[in-house]
DNA sequence: AGACAATCATTAGCAGCCTATATATGTGGT
DNA sequence: ACCACATATATAGGCTGCTAATGATTGTCT
């Protein structure tokens, strides 16, 4: 067993985690007390800038596989939230809409999630955030890129 | 329904799961090739740096639940990599080891995460990372205190 | 038209996380 | 000693994610 030491990498990646564990953890924890969970609200929150989208479609915004939304969508539904309608073009396909009782919640929502961004970004310098953003982002891009040689290293 | 703009905050708490998630996924990847998950890595580590300790602190370690803890050493101890032991002193409590099949993976495992880290980090000046460092941790801080007024709100 | 491939939704089964609950053991007050 | 409470592990059941396989429908190609 190598003994290793903390590095500037292994911190960030261990904070990443851990912060954006917490994020999901709080968030979870706020939208329980509306009756949800945290995939339910994120779905409510996707289905209401796209309404009438098909399941495939809302996997490919929430980022999840097809069956996933199979079952998210099979909660919501007997909650009262949504609504299946087959398309009348493409009978494979099922439209999904909020109703009136989810966009209602909608907006609680995403009151909450502004609450959750308020919290975690007090006392932050917007500079800092900017390039926390940056950093993210390029972080994103480099692990869709694969393991690739070190080509970029040096910047 | 309101229409909400992307803002500074709600883009970096967006691209913070989504960096976290491609995180999870990739290492997960990787240390499936050693017929291993991403939480049973993170328990074959820990375990390499406190042998002995019991369920409850490994949970702690973990920062999951104790019934999480359970089912994730049923697994490891099913694949040969960890002994339970009753612990003389109390009864009650198991003490967990490695076993040396899993000395022998955890070196290999974190050259995994190394590998993980330089690929995340690659083309990121080191300034950035320290800047996204502590904007992390901050964030951590803020979330561990709860959603309370906005002290420091203003930069 | 008919055969074949692609797409959408679904089901089944596994893993990981959770909460609530049960069981065994340990500890402290009376 | 005894009873109440706390702690350690385990079990049961739910939610969310995955892959693999199915059924129905649509598109394509000969």
């Amino acid at each position: 067993m190598k003994s290793r030491p903390a590095t500037l990498r292994s911190e960030v990646t261990n904070e990443l985690a851990t912060a954006s564990r917490k994020m999901r953890t709080g968030f979870d924890a706020l939208v329980r007390t509306r009756g949800l969970t945290l995939a339910r609200a994120r779905a409510l929150m996707l289905l209401a800038r796209h309404p009438g989208i098909s399941q495939t479609e809302l996997a490919g915004l929430l980022e999840i596989e097809n069956p996933t939304v199979v079952r998210l969508l099979d909660g919501l539904e007997k909650q009262g939230l949504i609504s299946r309608t087959p398309a009348a073009d493409d009978r494979r396909v099922k439209r999904i809409d909020l109703t009136e009782a989810a966009e209602d919640q909608v907006d609680e929502i995403e009151d909450l999630a502004e609450v959750m961004r308020g919290t975690m970004a007090r006392g932050i310098p917007e500079a800092d955030l900017t390039v926390t953003l940056n950093v993210l982002r390029r972080m994103i891009a480099n692990l869709e890129s694969g393991p690739a040689a070190d080509d970029g290293e040096a910047d």
